[in-house]
DNA sequence: GCCAACGTTGGC
DNA sequence: GCCAACGTTGGC
């Protein structure tokens, strides 16, 4: 399958692209998204190798910090199953997950960080998710034209 | 901190 | 299966 894109949402007082970078092998298990269409794009479409945006919400400056990539792909979010936690979801089980996860792998900091002001001002990005109005999906699609685009105004070459 | 937008829940 | 109530997200 051809290699594909995302854009994933987190704040960086929960969880960081630093806090990804300063994890073992830079890995982080993608947990507590509680939402069907983001869960089916992790535990259906995600694949190995594909290309991750890291963008930071609710904070000042909100924007597009980093790349990942995806180094394992949709399996049970057992945080679900854990009543002591945040994300705990008691329709969840071990038997019947009802939440998936992937793990994604740090690869670098964009030379410059793309807040959302700076994206709203591409006329070739209009057509991001990230951009719309009403837009909540902590995890989005992402095209490969626009994969390209953010690279390149971020200051890091494509691959 | 506010609140619009949106998703989910549950009574009917 | 509708839809009001409620909870959450996330830009501002």
């Amino acid at each position: 399958m051809a290699k594909r894109y995302w854009l994933m949402k987190s704040e960086p007082n929960a969880f960081s692209f630093d806090d990804l970078m300063n994890s073992p092998d830079r890995t982080t298990c993608w947990d507590g998204v509680r939402n069907y269409q983001a869960r089916n794009f992790m535990r259906d479409d995600m694949q190995l190798g594909d290309g991750v945006l890291y963008y930071h919400s609710r904070i000042k400056p909100m924007a597009i910090v980093g790349i990942a990539t995806v180094v394992k792909t949709g399996y049970p979010d057992y945080t679900a199953h854990d009543p002591e936690d945040k994300h705990f979801d008691p329709k969840s089980s071990p038997e019947k997950p009802r939440w998936s996860m992937v793990d994604i792998q740090g690869i670098q900091a964009l030379k410059t960080p793309l807040t959302l002001t700076m994206l709203r001002d591409v006329e070739a990005l209009n057509d991001m998710p990230l951009l719309k109005k009403g837009q909540r999906l902590s995890v989005q699609p992402l095209s490969e034209g626009n994969w390209k685009n953010i690279l390149k105004l971020g200051g890091i070459e494509a691959s």
